[in-house]
RNA sequence: UGGCCCGUGGUGUAAUUGGCAACACGCCUGACUCUGGAUCAGGAGAGUCCAGGUUCGAUCCCUGGCGGGCCAACCA
């Protein structure tokens, strides 16, 4: 329902949230929210997931309910204590907190079980033993009726004998599994007596040998809910057709209404990205990135290492919105998103990327001034300063000197004035080139003493401003320029025969400049700290790599690029 | 020769019990500026997939098309 903040402007809901006041206006459930985060704990979240969390952890939040972390840990073969613990961090890290609510579907295993039991005796469910390949011939296809396992009639005693068989260890895995006795014509694939339990002998990482019973998702996502006793299931469109058997089975044993329901709502896509587990496995074990926590990785992890805060996370998922129609987002969404949260909580330094020395010929060869330069703008509301060495040799970023400036080219050129950011206003006098090759190695420039925290004295306008670094005081740093994944929007995009979404990967997603030149300010700089290097970038010294000595920084994102624009059109 | 879901500017979302479409990102102008950042002001851009129907009036309701997605793992 709308409703008017005080500014007078109308908050519209999304379509989840209109259904959860629906219930408690109604009272379906006496006003209760319960919602969950079930993640299976074979691999590391990613963004994706974070809108997920985002939502059930956040409606919980909203309208004072819980939400739970649930573990869906059915699978013995997959799920590993490693993701468990990896997940955890992950969440909390995007600040969100289950309390004392953690649980595990491994911890349920008795109780689907006597499920079973019930469905067993009630004719509901039975025993099927015919191979792997023989359910799914008879399973039919999405235009074809299925048919009828020849076991499908055995009584609910020769059932029950054999159920209990399975769970004491006597079969070995793939002699029987339990179906759930619905309708082999069923239109909907999903309600062709559908697989409840299977043998597998594997150790689970929790449960060890004790069972060798497992149970599918259909069979065990309602019950968690139930057991939980949710009210809000959330979980993604593909699993629409799933709903009709979630009701079933929890009609079939028991549970009452009110209780759970499943709703669904469209995942994340973003663009220049995949988010399948399949996928980011593939980038990981081909080489294609360094690991999971990769700064190029759509994981947690990885976009935690690459210096987005939860913050940035939060507000993405806040702006993309839920609805139950398939999207993808826009990466200028994600980009604004880390901008804007960056924007007022980086200090400013100066870093020369690539280097051009400018030699200030009319500045005493042995002198030095520290400057006191504020580490934010005006417009940011912080305190704050650092002192920067200034001297008669400096650094220069290349691209901040053209020989034959294009139109609107607001930076140093022959004959030329710029501001130095903090310091003086110079002026090109000479280049200098290197003989053999032509290539522009030197700017001997003169300086106005007169403008240092000060305009020109006699009113002329100076258009640019750059960044730069003393020479003989910058440090060294390697800086690591992380780009977009893949080189086009959608992956899957312009593949011929045979080609995959690898074909797509953008080659320089990653660049590393070593060394940079970076302000001697920075040479204490413990890992993880963020900062803006001004006219480029968001940058995060590397949590694991970067020491003071050792400088390494991780570009987050480049700041907005305006001239780029006007650049390109000419 | 199936079932289910969905179709609003470039993208993501809105539009209260049906009252001629709003916000954000992006894009374009301009202002400001010691970051071509940020901020501020303004602008372009959809007539709501199509065709019928109901209605004084349809993005919203009905019918039929068209288009897209999901479903045939002992994965989730």
């Amino acid at each position: 329902m709308a409703e008017s903040d005080a500014e007078g402007t109308v908050e519209s809901k999304d379509f989840l949230r209109t259904k959860i006041e629906n219930d408690i206006r109604t009272g379906k459930y006496g006003g209760r929210v319960a919602t969950r985060f079930p993640p299976e704990p074979n691999g590391y979240l990613h963004i994706g997931h974070a809108k997920s969390i985002c939502l059930n952890f956040g409606v919980a939040e909203e309208y004072a309910g819980t939400c739970n972390l649930r573990y869906d840990d059915t699978n013995p073969d997959t799920a590993t204590q490693e993701f468990v613990d990896s997940m955890q961090a992950d969440i909390r890290w995007l600040g969100y907190d289950w309390e004392d609510r953690l649980y595990f579907a491994s911890d349920y295993f008795e109780q689907f079980y006597e499920w079973a039991e019930k469905l067993v005796r009630e004719d509901k469910a039975y025993v099927d033993s015919s191979s792997e390949e023989e359910i799914r011939e008879l399973r039919g296809t999405v235009t074809e009726p299925g048919r009828p396992s020849p076991y499908r009639e055995r009584t609910p005693e020769e059932n029950l004998d054999l159920l209990r068989r399975m769970k004491a260890g006597e079969f070995p895995n793939g002699a029987h599994v339990l179906r759930a006795k619905i309708d082999m014509a069923h239109p909907n694939m999903v309600m062709r007596d559908p697989l409840l339990l299977r043998i597998r002998h594997s150790t689970h990482y929790r449960r060890g040998d004790e069972w060798c019973l497992y149970p599918m998702y259909d069979y065990a996502h309602c019950l968690e809910d139930a057991i939980e006793d949710i009210t809000h299931s959330f979980c993604t469109l593909e699993f629409r057709n799933n709903r009709e058997i979630y009701d079933w089975v929890l009609d079939a044993v028991g549970i009452e209404r009110p209780r759970t329901e499943q709703t669904e709502f469209a995942r994340l896509e973003l663009d220049y990205t995949v988010l399948s587990k399949r996928r980011l496995i593939r980038l990981v074990n081909e080489g294609h990135v360094a690991g999971w926590d990769d700064p190029r990785m759509p994981t947690i992890a990885g976009i935690r290492r690459r210096g987005v805060t939860p913050e940035a996370v939060r507000s993405l998922c806040e702006k993309v919105g839920v609805a139950d129609v398939k999207s993808r987002t826009d990466y200028a969404l994600f980009e604004y998103a880390i901008r804007d949260d960056l924007n007022w909580r980086s200090p400013r330094r100066l870093a020369v990327l690539d280097p051009l020395k400018v030699v200030i010929t009319d500045y005493p060869e042995d002198a030095e001034e520290w400057i006191d330069a504020p580490s934010f703008p005006r417009d940011v509301d912080k305190e704050g300063s650092r002192r920067m060495p200034f001297s008669r040799e400096l650094w220069i970023e290349r691209a901040d000197f053209m020989e034959e400036p294009p139109r609107k080219f607001h930076r140093l050129a022959p004959g030329r004035e710029v501001r130095l950011r903090h310091a003086y206003v110079i002026r090109c006098d000479e280049v200098v080139k290197d003989p053999e090759t032509g290539e522009v190695i030197e700017l001997r420039c003169s300086h106005d003493p007169a403008t240092m925290g000060a305009n020109p004295a006699d009113g002329r306008r100076i258009k640019g401003t750059i960044h730069w670094v003393s020479a003989r005081h910058a440090l060294p740093a390697e800086v690591r320029l992380y780009d977009r994944l893949f080189a086009v929007a959608d992956p899957d995009e312009g593949l011929e025969e045979g080609e995959d979404f690898t074909k797509n990967l953008n080659p320089e997603s990653l660049v590393v400049v070593n060394p940079a030149r970076v302000e001697p300010s920075l040479a204490d700089d413990p890992p993880g700290s963020r900062y803006q290097f001004e006219r480029s970038g968001y940058f995060v010294s590397d949590a694991l790599d970067s020491a003071p000595g050792a400088l390494v920084f991780n570009r987050t994102v480049t700041l907005r690029d305006s001239w780029a624009k006007i650049a390109a059109r000419s």
